[in-house]
DNA sequence: CAGAATTTTAACGAAATTTTTACAGCGTTT
DNA sequence: AAACGCTGTAAAAATTTCGTTAAAATTCTG
């Protein structure tokens, strides 16, 4: 799941094709995985929670086929096969059993790398809907993704400036800003004067979300630089 | 947007290819609609609400990648690369813009028929179609895939653009959705100017679900943000 | 082709938000 | 103590955004 490091397992059983894979991805700086067998390969998938598996259909204990329903019973990941057999109904019973993707032998490196890509960028897809961005301290959390703000588990409604006020505070949480820097990021370059905006956006936003407003325990006064969030 | 009848975009300028398509894909069930050239696609794919477009990459009028990269700044639907020409460097720059599959001329229809398949599951698992089959919150319940809408067991009758524009919140329900994304996504990425629309459909889609369309539970607005869907 | 359903266009009052204006508190300085 | 700079709050006016209705144009359907 990491950006920089994606894991993926290789299910091959000639040594040569094995190798030649090994050494060209890991160049790529992926995590290559591999597996000799239908069954080992079904293991590894299983463990090493991979992003994606190539899969050789040529294997000497179960065919390719089972081996893709296998994994398919319990998991969506990406599923490109090599094969030396370019037959057109061996593909379409691959494709349909599951896989995502069909590279027959010989095939190019460079071909195959992108076709790793497109896998990749699938599931980065379907699974981004898990990642949820969410600020928490004391009672307020806010939920980035979904732009809902909670105090004490209960909705609280911000005007469009507002929130934004609020997320630059957040995203610079702990670290002084100066009223200059907040003007720029909320309002624009061109309201560098109106120093009193923020003073009566603060001041709502305390209303709305601190517990005493005149006592407030996050959005804290840096009294003649600017303000701060307290994390 | 009814499972039985998959709707198919054929961008290719041969007519006889076209031809040949339109005639094979229609018999599988398939609806195919079809364009001759890149911005003729383009449009097409953004008005007809395809589920999957097939591309030759050997248009007259413009570059096969840039038609790829246009659909794909607004959409992540699935597209099929068709090419005569089947250098590696080609394939690895359409796979890279967007693509999803490549296939080379002459190319098997049995195939062709397959890695369609597999697109449509792809579109199926992460977007166009839920998860759920049906969605449900409060008295409001949606059967996405026999496309009937209750309130309170009563079935409601929505019209083609209320139901998208439904459907867009259920996907992202919870989620503040800007009107520029909500626009893109019903009316297609030529719409984006027309904000009023939205206004209009929203109320529209209030006084059939909602008990009190003027005080909405469920259809929330976000004063110039955009609307959500509360679960 | 006619009638119905739907989408688009146009218009206007209502609501929410931003901006403006005004004033009070508080510590420091003169 | 008055004056000053800085801050916080409240309420108004101005502006933007939103909701609703109705009619015109278009598309669908039999």
């Amino acid at each position: 799941m990491t950006k920089s490091n994606p894991t993926l397992i290789v299910i091959e059983d000639d040594p040569s094709i094995r190798g030649f894979l090994r050494t060209s991805l890991t160049a790529q700086h992926f995590q290559v995985f591999e597996a000799k067998t239908g069954k080992q390969g079904i293991i590894e998938a299983s463990v090493r929670k991979p992003d994606l598996v190539i899969l050789d259909l040529g294997l000497p204990d179960m065919e390719g086929v089972e081996v893709i329903k296998a994994i398919r019973s319990w998991s969506a990941l990406p599923i490109i096969i090599l094969s030396a057999r370019s037959h057109e109904q061996q593909k379409i019973e691959a494709l349909d059993a599951g896989a995502d993707d069909y590279l027959s032998k010989p095939f190019s490196f460079g071909e195959l790398l992108a076709r790793i890509r497109v896998g990749l960028r699938h599931a980065l897809r379907s699974g981004e809907a898990l990642a949820t961005e969410v600020f928490q301290t004391g009672p307020l959390k806010v939920d980035l993704h979904h732009r809902i703000v909670y105090v004490n588990d209960a909705e609280v409604h911000l005007t469009p400036i507002q929130y934004r006020l609020l997320c630059v505070m957040i995203k610079h949480a702990g670290k002084v800003l100066t009223q200059q820097h907040i003007l720029k990021e909320v309002w624009g370059p061109s309201y560098q004067e109106n120093a009193h905006y923020l003073r009566i956006y603060m001041s709502q936003l305390r209303q709305k979300l601190e517990h005493d407003p005149s006592q407030p325990k996050f959005l804290l006064t840096e009294s003649g630089v600017g303000y701060r969030l307290k994390v």
